[in-house]
DNA sequence: GACTCTGTTGGT
DNA sequence: ACCAACAGAGT
């Protein structure tokens, strides 16, 4: 069936996506992760890197060449990986705030955009807490992508009879259905579906990036405030 | 059936 | 004021 003709398009297509590499110089463009992901890994081959002196457990300092971004990772070479394939993600999510803004007709964040790629304080390693896991990836998008895969193992439908329960270390949580499961898995990995391309601040939903935009753009104020 | 949005709550 | 987490409703 066709969509509903009065029904607001904000719907956010994966499709759409226009991933921008800042790495260096480059400016290559991708539409979907793999690609550009596989791009990264390219750019970041023999980055500061020489077996034998920089070894992959010991501690370096690492300038990440992201644009805008001027940091130095110090720590290992895993650390250093997480932080730049996050840059991958964080594109990612910017890209679907562009989209938000774009079809919703908002005006975009009025805050400074120097801080547009700087990237938040990552967890120390991103590990699955499922249980019997312990699954360690250095990338994100795909470590993100692989904690959502547990949820799989529950059955598919809206009313499950015995819910769906949380394997995560030390979490009881029963969720009514895999897709409220894959929800709350996000509270552990602490993973954010979208950020503000403006300014780079990340938002755990929508309404939230919505929220920030109207709030930093002015739009009638409905706090107190003045 | 597979998401997605919205309102409430409770913590900082 | 801000935000995470959740339940329940809506598409």
């Amino acid at each position: 069936m066709p969509p509903k003709p009065n029904t607001k398009e904000t719907k956010i297509l994966m499709s759409e996506l226009m991933l921008l590499c800042e790495w260096g110089e480059c400016s290559h463009q991708f539409n979907n992760m793999e690609e550009f992901l596989s791009h990264m890994s390219q750019h970041l081959i023999g980055h500061h890197y020489e077996v034998g002196r920089d070894d992959p457990n010991t501690d370096g300092e690492f300038p990440c060449e992201w644009r805008e971004c001027n940091t130095m990772v110090q720590g290992r070479r895993t650390d250093f990986l997480r932080h730049a394939y996050f840059h991958c993600f964080h594109v990612k999510i910017k890209n679907i705030g562009e989209q938000m803004i774009r079809k919703m007709g908002l005006r975009g964040c009025l805050l400074e955009n120097q801080s547009r790629n700087l990237i938040p304080e990552l967890p120390e390693r991103l590990q699955c807490g499922w249980n019997m896991c312990e699954t360690i990836i250095d990338n994100p998008e795909i470590f993100y992508r692989h904690v959502d895969n547990h949820s799989e193992t529950f059955p598919e439908g809206n009313n499950l009879e015995h819910g769906a329960r949380c394997e995560w270390e030390g979490c009881e949580t029963v969720a009514k259905n895999k897709y409220k499961l894959r929800e709350h898995l996000r509270s552990h990995t602490q993973e954010k579906v979208i950020a503000c391309p403006t300014c780079g601040g990340l938002f755990s939903s929508r309404t939230k990036f919505v929220d920030h935009v109207k709030r930093q753009a002015g739009v009638e104020c409905k706090c107190m405030c003045i």
